[in-house]
DNA sequence: AGTCTATGTTGGTCAAGCCCACGATTAATC
DNA sequence: GATTAATCGTGGGCTTGACCAACATAGACT
């Protein structure tokens, strides 16, 4: 078992377990860090460019909104200029939440590539986006 | 979006992606391939082996060789031996069926891999394989 | 004997990803 | 300007993969 796809899916895993456990510790899931981040990166949005940024259908993106809604880390107002969209932005809360979830991220970052030194993370990470840029031409 | 993390659950979600495309061709998926891979190369075992063997839980194993036994393509015996097991042979139809599995996981490799020389790609194996065994230490 | 562990099985939960359909609204085309 | 097409939010459902709990049966160990 050392096909390169059986590698990538359990290191995969192993990445999936820890993160969750992460993210679970601090009342979240990867969807919800997801669209923290785009918000942050990219300020208020509505909910079909959130989907587009993030590639969560917009059928997740309503649901992990409302999670997060719920928990007071986003809030939807609708667009004046075109009343089909919200624009949801974060809240002050928002905020702290995504902070103290890429904290932990960072934390599963280095627990996961431990073994490995700078240069062979850079390795890896320039593999990685090859890979990736090949399959989804921007 | 440069961490490693996001780049290997992306690259693994790629994978997963193609990976379950061409498994669905052939009437199958991953737990199907996998377990039919153990007991091809390690010959017949028992469900709770085959369990440890792949990484699959126990009853997650029944299930898929419940679909595998419904396709003719694996048998349950009782071990006479043990009769709380059952061993678990591959019939002709399964050996037939996992090296059709074995041909699409190859191209699949492939498909993937396609931008990277064949050193790259022992290069990202050597590095996956490092990650993995930190964290399963056998 | 009795206790502890292993096995197969059923059942349930969860996250992630994907698709379809609907009503409402805006955009495009004739 | 009226009709068709596309977009948006929303709800519903389905599949895979991974996990966990419980239980009856059967072995193992003391």
């Amino acid at each position: 078992m050392e096909l390169p796809t059986w590698l990538i899916s359990q290191t995969s895993a192993q990445a999936h377990r820890l993160l969750s456990e992460a993210f679970a510790a601090i009342d979240s899931r990867g969807y919800h860090y997801r669209l923290l981040a785009a918000l942050e990166e990219f300020g208020p949005a509505s909910q079909a460019t959130l989907g587009r940024r993030t590639g969560i259908d917009r059928s997740d993106v309503v649901a992990a909104l409302n999670d997060l809604a719920d928990r007071g880390l986003i809030e939807r107002s609708p667009d004046p200029s075109d009343r089909r969209r919200n624009i949801v932005t974060v809240t002050a809360a928002g905020s702290e939440r995504f902070r103290r979830l890429d904290k932990a991220l960072a934390g599963v970052q280095d627990d996961l590539l431990a073994p490995l030194s700078p240069a062979e993370r850079d390795q890896l990470v320039a593999l990685l986006t090859r890979v990736l840029a090949h399959h989804n031409p921007e």
